[in-house]
RNA sequence: GCUCCCUUCGUCUAUCGGUUAGGACGCCAGGUUUUCAACCUGGAAAGAGGGGUUCAAUUCCCCUAGGGAGUACCA
């Protein structure tokens, strides 16, 4: 049986970094032992999901590197999920119910009320023939699943063994009343058409797990190996969810943020291997385990991702930036040496224009009043242009012997006058690729 | 309310009863480069609280506190 996992988003919005953490597990567990990787849209909400939102989750997923073998959408399989439903309906374990959300929501508040968990009470089994009849013929009935109240035990990939009462959770909302079929039924049927072997997803659905190992016993189909990773929270503690409005992959790249310092970064937050980055998806892959990860909460801080791009970009090659230096003006001799003064100065692509325009406009010199005679003795000892590699080293030992000044009190000066900011590139790298300098 | 899961340096974590509680990232300090960064070395830094069990508890059990999730005719 060859490795199968899905990752299944509704296209309802765009992907987030809690999704991707889904996505990238599967994706890499797929990957790992020469498997498929199903992207399925979960697209039974006719009126939340749209097409943008499914175009935006695979660029976003294509940008990442995350390549799919498949896509399926849950609204070409409506016929199936029918005959899935009539087979459940056959065996008895499909009932049709009458409540209105209305009278739901009031047997739920009643049954708070009075200390009891609000699972449904199963009422419409009780109906006479009449009765249902009556109701029937009044309004459209929604289907529920018929649990078989047992515990209900699976061993999970990260959680280990786990043990759930079925007469804990209400029967499941397979189909609604308007006759739209339910999350819970289409991923159930998929998972089993599809033939997935391994469901890697957030915690959130662990009681989903327990109803739908029912399901798809009662259709007949293999239980695929469950594994639920823990929820990421803010750096605080606090829940993800209100924030996620700007950790969408999208805000993300535009950021600046590489695909590779993002999956470095999911591919082992949470686990006991170190966050390190990765050039290649097929090192991460090479050091995932699921085994290494732990069920607690997980802090998830974007402000991590902004040292894994900086390391990533500055082990870039010059070929990969070639493009983008010409598109911003670097002109292509000296754009080598320009991409090597450079890279180990920026904290994203984005920034090497920082850099250029300061090669070609110059900077407002930053001189202290202590350095102002220091400064004006240098620049009459600056070298004739055009600059080369030599050119700051003999300047500086000019400057060096007519000021007797040395080591950081030389070089600071100078760096600040020339660049206005007591960071940066290496100097003698920096000064043949000045163009303007303001002394 | 009820159900499930969780709690070790700031962060992600290791430890299958006896450890100087280890690593990584970050942070700090030195070193090196006559400048920045990078790099090297070193350092500070942790078992939520309370009860048990045991010769011995971070480890096993219970309670409390705290955190996350679920409890939809959403996914």
């Amino acid at each position: 049986m060859t490795t199968t996992t899905r990752f299944a988003p509704s296209p309802t919005g765009f992907i987030h970094v809690g999704n991707l953490r889904t996505a990238l597990f599967n994706y890499m567990i797929a990957r790992k032992s020469g498997g498929q990787f199903i992207l399925r849209l979960d697209d039974t909400d006719p009126v939340r999901s749209t097409d943008e939102y499914a175009d935006a989750i695979k660029e976003d997923l294509a940008w990442l590197g995350l390549h799919w073998d498949r896509v399926e959408k849950q609204s070409d399989r409506l016929d199936r999920y029918n005959s899935a439903a009539q087979e459940l309906r056959d065996n008895g374990r499909l009932y049709e119910c009458f409540e209105t959300p209305v009278e739901l929501d009031l047997k739920r508040k009643k049954q708070l009320n009075m200390g009891k968990p609000p699972v449904y009470d199963r009422s419409a089994l009780a109906l006479t023939d009449e009765k249902r009849a009556a109701l029937s013929a009044e309004r459209d009935g929604h289907w529920r699943f018929k649990l078989d109240h047992e515990r209900i035990n699976w061993t999970d990939g990260i959680l280990g063994d786990l043990s759930i009462d079925a007469a804990s959770v209400s029967d499941p909302v397979l189909i609604r009343g308007d006759g739209q079929f339910l999350y819970t039924m289409a991923s159930v049927c998929d998972d089993v058409d599809y033939g997935i072997t391994h469901v890697v997803r957030g915690s959130d659905h662990v009681t989903n797990t327990a109803t739908q190992i029912q399901i798809i016993a009662a259709l007949g189909g293999t239980v695929p190996a469950f594994a639920h990773h823990s929820l990421l929270t803010g750096p605080k503690g606090e829940a993800l969810s209100k924030r996620l409005g700007t950790l969408s992959l999208r805000d993300l790249r535009a950021a600046g943020l590489e695909p590779m310092a993002i999956l470095s970064h999911m591919a082992r937050l949470g686990s006991s291997e170190p966050i390190e980055i990765c050039n290649s998806i097929d090192e991460l892959i090479a050091g995932f385990d699921l085994s290494n990860f732990g069920p607690a909460p997980t802090k998830f801080d974007v402000e991590d991702l902004k040292p894994l791009t900086k390391k990533y970009v500055a082990g870039l090659d010059f070929a990969v930036m070639a493009d983008a230096l010409a598109d911003i003006g670097v002109s292509d001799d000296i754009a080598p040496a320009f991409w090597e003064m450079a890279r180990e100065n920026i904290d994203t692509r984005a920034d090497v224009a920082t850099w250029w325009n300061l090669c070609q406009n110059g900077a407002t010199p930053l001189i202290a009043d202590e350095d102002a005679d220091f400064i004006a003795t240098a620049k009459t000892l600056l070298p004739a242009t055009p600059w080369d590699d030599t050119s700051w080293k003999s300047w500086t030992t000019a400057v060096k012997e007519a000021t007797d000044r040395k080591g950081k009190t030389l070089f600071m000066p100078l760096r600040k006058a020339l660049t206005g900011m007591e960071h940066g590139p290496d100097m003698s790298k920096l000064l043949p690729l000045l163009q303007k300098v303001s002394l």
